[in-house]
DNA sequence: ATGGTGGGTAGCCCA
């Protein structure tokens, strides 16, 4: 059995003590950091190699962004794709050697968008939408069994969010958003394991602003972190866990932890 | 309808 958690840590530097409480509590093989938000020289290498998370691709930048994938069980890391040609850090790719090998596991942040859902008024959305075509191109040609987890900022399903309606017009939701994910979706046939082991329509979230006085006030949450596979490695899916109570956690990320475990 | 909070950085950007 291998477990894979997926995380938008919103600075690993300042989250170190959540995530090795996260760690120490779950300890699960695998750990997809989004938005780490440093350098790879400043990342907290010691920290993860004293827990034993000795295996890591690290795809940082400075104060924005930054991806990385820490691991207790062999991988390597073989790409960093930069889907929108602006040098953001926002994917590393890394391949397993024990456990699991031959699987290759990408971890991506999609951008989130911007404010206001119009290409023509907020440059922003269109990246987003780039991004994502981009994407759908090079899944088109994936010939290896790959999952692609990490914070997709966007929130697919009706139940993926607090209230559908509301969110209609708003940035992770938006019904051109939608399409566009499912148009990658399709080019791969991935499956979306997170919600095939907690089917629509249970509540699914991933995600509550920080700008709620009380984020379990209203429960205004969305499901913006995914885990998609190719098929033959989603149905080596056992179980999927969404870890909120990090949410209430001191200093905490505006993002939960999902753990995903594959008979592999 | 609006603004609300948080992180990194360094005279605002991003989420």
């Amino acid at each position: 059995m291998i477990s894979i958690a997926t995380w938008n840590i919103n600075s690993v530097r300042l989250r170190m003590p959540q995530v090795e409480r996260f760690l120490n509590e779950h300890a699960p093989d695998v750990l997809c950091l989004q938005e780490i938000k440093t350098v790879e020289e400043l990342f907290p290498h010691e920290a993860f190699e004293a827990l034993g998370y000795t295996y890591r691709a690290v795809h940082g930048q400075k104060g924005y962004h930054g991806v990385a994938t820490v691991s207790r069980i062999p991988l390597r890391e073989v790409s960093r794709n930069d889907w929108q040609a602006n040098g953001e850090a926002r994917h590393v790719g890394v391949e397993l050697l024990g456990p699991g090998q031959g699987v290759v596991l990408e971890n991506v942040y999609i951008p989130a968008g911007g404010d206001e859902p119009d290409r023509t008024i907020n440059p922003k959305f269109g990246q987003k939408l780039d991004f994502l075509e981009r994407m759908t191109r090079w899944a088109d040609k994936l010939d290896r069994t790959t999952l692609i987890t990490g914070d997709f900022n966007i929130a697919p399903l009706e139940s993926d969010v607090w209230n559908h309606k509301q969110l209609l017009k708003v940035v992770s939701h938006t019904p051109l958003e939608i399409e566009t994910l499912a148009r990658f979706g399709d080019a791969h046939g991935w499956a979306d394991i997170g919600r095939q082991l907690l089917p629509a329509p249970a509540r699914y979230y991933s995600w509550w602003s920080y700008r709620a006085k009380d984020w379990r006030e209203g429960d205004r949450g969305r499901r913006l972190d995914h885990i998609w596979g190719s098929p033959e490695v989603a149905k080596q899916a056992r179980a999927h866990r969404v870890i909120e109570e990090t949410r209430d956690w001191v200093q905490c990320s505006d993002h939960v932890p999902l753990i995903t475990e594959f008979d592999l």
